[in-house]
RNA sequence: GGCGGUAUCGUCUAGGGGACUAGGACACAGCCCUCUCAAGGCUGGAACACGGGUUCGAAUCCCGUUACCGCUACCA
């Protein structure tokens, strides 16, 4: 249970307890209050897949053990922090299915308490104020440095006597509010790395609230933990290093500090920290091309954690089921776009075409194919053509991209196409003509009869078994392309008029060409 | 520099002292299926960073080295 969960702060030694590291409390277990995670992203830029996944983590904890998933939006940094962001981050979660609860809690909305809680810290003497101005601290760093030495705050304002502060403070000198170290070490159970120490002696007296009054991140992050009453902060490892100052925090504010997981990073194919150089790192970037949200969701969760068997492709409700810390990885991830684009072909053979309509639908319109409407009118067999597209595509372009030959009146022809299946104009014309006729006097317009027609055209030709002599011509008239869903559904799926009206196309096309030199 | 973190195929990973001549997946190559393209099936190459311990036995535990990453702000 949790209770193993403890932090060695300061004071006595304490008994070592059973290691039971990395445990999940189990449902049944009522003394363990529901857990309650955020996913607290600063509105600065769009949402990065790193964030997504962070999010991601939460979110599925949250499912999994019946607890809340909330949403802080850390907007503290006014300079860099945008509306436009704060929205981008809304439909980022919003696309992926990642759905909070609760009202999102804008930081910056929480300035009193996190003064209220810096006043606290004076009062309970855990904190001091500090009257040193930045220029000379940065003085004081950098006589350090030429020293080789590592600068750490001196602590000379803790050592002012009280009349001095009050007398200082009621002339209105500007402070800081420092935090007073204690001695000790500082450690924690890390979800994903177990047991993390840090030595105090090696963090300095750290500001927590300027002296214009706004908090420093770690201030504000605790505030507002504490006040969302949250149990378990899981987020990326580049906040190890601030984990001992928090933890020290909330002693100081009289709270038990709450469970930490450190994510490992993703990194682009080079190796190095995921940018804007390596291509397309928002969320909205794959959206846009045409991943689906279960697919990036799916690889998300992949980067990083392995339920600890061989599965890999799965759905939601299968991650929320066999997700386990146990199988959170300790080891930075690459970011691995062939690896996303093949996730997304198996989500997409396994959605159902019906299903698939909606997220098809604005690309059709945006290519032109159709509109909403008229795919709407045509439904069942936007569905069939659906079914037949979604195994060969790996993205949602793809689908549209593949649709096209099935929506123009008129098609072109690829030229490697031509060159390669409609080499011999005059015989590839009398081909045709003779795969028209046949397939006008099928009776019922469906495949086994055309196939079994055509596939005895073929003999009668003196293919013999190479039936491929008529179907690779035909495809070429039916799609203008050289690949294609089987023939017999091309043929179904455009219709007897139509595929009899290309054909008549076609061998105008052949005949047209046939006097001029092969292209 | 100081502190912290990490280290299994090119990539994502399985692995919790013997089941490891290290398993799966992506990518790559070949074959099968086949009207083309996909999908699918089969096959192949490909890894325990290095050095010391502990142990009858180490990918697995400990220490060190190296490499990489993070933090080291009145940023978040």
């Amino acid at each position: 249970g949790f209770e193993s969960l403890s932090l060695r702060f300061e004071g006595p030694p304490q008994p070592r307890r059973a290691f039971v590291l990395r445990s999940m409390p189990s449902p049944a277990d009522m003394s363990v209050p529901t857990p309650r995670l955020r996913f607290a992203p600063s509105p600065t830029g769009y949402l990065h897949v790193g964030g997504a996944r962070t999010a991601l983590f939460n979110w599925l904890y949250a499912r999994k053990y019946g607890g809340q998933f909330l949403l802080r939006i850390e907007d503290t940094d006014k300079a860099r922090s945008t509306e436009e962001s704060t929205r981008a981050i809304f439909e980022g979660l919003e696309w992926l299915g990642l759905t909070w609860e609760e009202d999102v809690v804008y930081q910056g909305a929480n300035l009193e308490l996190h003064r209220a809680d810096a006043q606290r810290m004076l009062d309970n003497g855990t904190a001091y104020r500090c009257f040193c101005t930045q220029a000379e601290l940065a003085e004081r760093r950098a006589e350090a440095e030429a020293r080789k030495d590592s600068f750490k705050y001196d602590r000379r304002c803790d050592r002012l006597p009280a009349d001095e502060v009050a007398r200082r403070v009621a002339a209105g000198a500007p402070f800081t509010v420092r935090f007073r170290v204690p001695e000790g070490t500082t450690s924690w159970d890390d979800l994903v790395h177990d047991e993390i120490a840090f030595p105090n002696k090696d963090i300095e007296d750290f500001i927590v609230l300027r002296t214009d009054g706004t908090p420093i991140y770690n201030l504000a992050v605790v505030s507002d933990d504490i006040a969302m009453r949250i149990t378990v902060v899981m987020r990326g490892d580049d906040h190890i290093s601030n984990t001992p100052k928090q933890i020290m925090l909330y002693r100081a504010l009289g709270e038990e500090p709450p469970t930490f997981a450190h994510l490992p990073m993703i990194h682009g194919l080079d190796g190095k920290k995921l940018s804007k150089r390596h291509g397309a790192t928002a969320v909205g970037d794959y959206q846009h091309l045409g991943i689906l949200p279960s697919a990036m969701l799916n690889f998300l969760a992949l980067l990083g954690w392995s339920p600890g068997n061989d599965i890999e492709v799965m759905t939601q409700a299968q991650m929320i089921e066999l997700f386990d810390t146990h199988g959170l990885q300790k080891k930075a991830a690459i970011f691995d776009p062939k690896k996303l684009e093949w996730m997304n072909g198996q989500h997409l053979s396994l959605i159902p075409a019906g299903e698939l309509v909606a997220r098809v639908v604005p690309g059709m319109e945006a290519a032109g194919l159709a509109t909403a409407a008229e795919l709407e009118q045509r439904r069942d067999w936007f569905v069939a053509l659906l079914d037949l597209l979604k195994v060969r595509a790996r993205t949602i372009d793809d689908v549209v991209r593949q649709a096209q030959p099935y929506f123009r009146g008129k098609i072109t022809y690829d030229p490697d196409a031509v060159a390669k299946q409609w080499k011999d104009r005059v015989g590839t014309a009398e081909i045709l003509v003779q795969a028209r006729q046949t397939l006008a006097e099928v009776g019922k317009w469906e495949p086994v009869a055309m196939e079994e027609a055509l596939r005895v055209l073929a003999e009668r030709m003196g293919f013999g078994e190479k039936a491929g002599r008529v179907f690779q011509p035909l495809r070429v008239a039916l799609t203008g392309l050289m690949a294609s869903p089987g023939i017999f559904d091309v043929l179904l799926i455009l219709g007897r008029d139509r595929s009899l009206s290309r054909i008549d196309d076609a061998v105008a096309f052949l005949r047209a060409s046939s006097g001029a030199p092969a292209a």
